[in-house]
DNA sequence: ACCTTTTCTGACCAAAAGGTCAATTTATGT
DNA sequence: ACATAAATTGACCTTTTGGTCAGAAAAGGT
């Protein structure tokens, strides 16, 4: 082996196969991603692809499930258990930033979405169901203390996903919008700040 | 002609076709969808599309400037010269619901802009910028007149678009996140009532 | 009835794309 | 050094697909 690192050949071009996958299934979607371009990418000839990868659906369903985990991992960290002003803007502010670092995937996970979830496992959107049904009891613990007003925590957390998800996958319509060419990291601090802001008045009760 | 209707042949062929291609593109992405598809949805040959339409993207195209003077006589009657509240109420409300009443069009807007606009023509995208424009001052002068607290009109805008294009485009999510199999009315009922809320209580200077 | 224009359609084609394979090369353990 | 397993790859196959075309059938006008 004259590679420098000690990494395993298969681990390596794992790696690297997913990595150039990435790129171009979140340019061109499912069907308009050709795996000749994904091997271009990766630096390997086309039949090399198919000695780790069986089929060009297990790629694009193994970067499916490998994003839905890097989400969990990214907000993992949130505390929601403290007052609802920090954990509300530190939520919105570690999504917004995994957004800004990851846009492909995140551009990748909304095309699937949109095309209706045709590769998204049964225990993908139960794992994500799931997380969301964790933090409903915690804002309806601080609607009971009077701390929020009285909101559906669903619609709640649908509107903070929403917000935080736009800027990476309709970049081009975000940066339109303010007048770039491409979004750059000071628009995504203000769109945190202005989201932050106009979200936590509406929602904290006045006392607070 | 023995049609009872008095349309033109034309006009009728043209409008099937261009309904079935909303309805396969919205599903598929342009790549994913076959013209095959779009024919047999019509009730036609395939040779027949291409009597009509000389390409697949030629279909593509039409569709999205359609659409986007759709999103204009949507909004149109909208008029924000009036009270703040009155005005962003009846923007949420409006915009809701045309995202329900055409998630078709809706979701295939989200997947051509998702895949980096490839169709979307200069001429679309100024056009919808200038629209956006067209609002901002407004905003600014109820700031100015101390109505509304000091965020920035663009990303008010972008928070609004993404909140109320969500409910349609990643339907699939939010009806995962609401329990249901399918949103009904009155879920973006309620939708439209927790962000009018929201918004405008966060967005509404205390004197009001 | 006759001519012109529009519409219709099965058959066809070339290119592209996912996937296969057998033969070869390279790594690994002993 | 040798044997076995892992990795590589050019050539190839099959199916799919966007698009074409020539001739037939309706429609429309006079």
């Amino acid at each position: 082996m004259d590679e420098k690192t000690e990494e395993k050949v298969r681990a390596r071009n794992v790696r690297r196969i997913v990595k150039a996958a990435i790129a171009v299934f979140s340019r061109k979607g499912f069907d308009g991603t050709r795996i000749a371009e994904i091997a271009a990418t990766a630096g390997l000839p086309k039949a090399n692809i198919y000695y780790y990868f069986s089929s060009k659906e297990e790629i694009y369903s193994a970067i499916i499930t490998q994003l839905i985990a890097g989400w969990d991992d990214a907000l993992s960290h949130i505390r929601p258990d403290r007052e609802p002003e920090e954990a509300l803007s530190a939520y919105i502010r570690a999504k917004l930033d995994y957004s800004r670092r990851h846009p492909e995937e995140s551009r990748l996970f909304a095309g699937e979405i949109i095309q209706g979830a045709r590769f998204l496992t049964r225990r993908d959107r139960a794992h994500m169901r799931s997380t969301t049904e964790k933090y409903v009891p915690i804002v309806d613990g601080w609607i009971r203390d009077g701390r929020v007003q009285a909101v559906s925590p669903h619609h709640l957390f649908i509107m903070l996903w929403s917000m935080t998800q736009f800027y990476a996958d309709f970049e081009l319509l975000a940066a339109d919008a303010l007048g770039r060419k491409k979004l750059k990291a000071e628009d995504f601090e203000e769109a945190a700040d202005t989201i932050t802001r106009t979200i936590l008045d509406g929602l904290l009760t006045p006392s607070h």
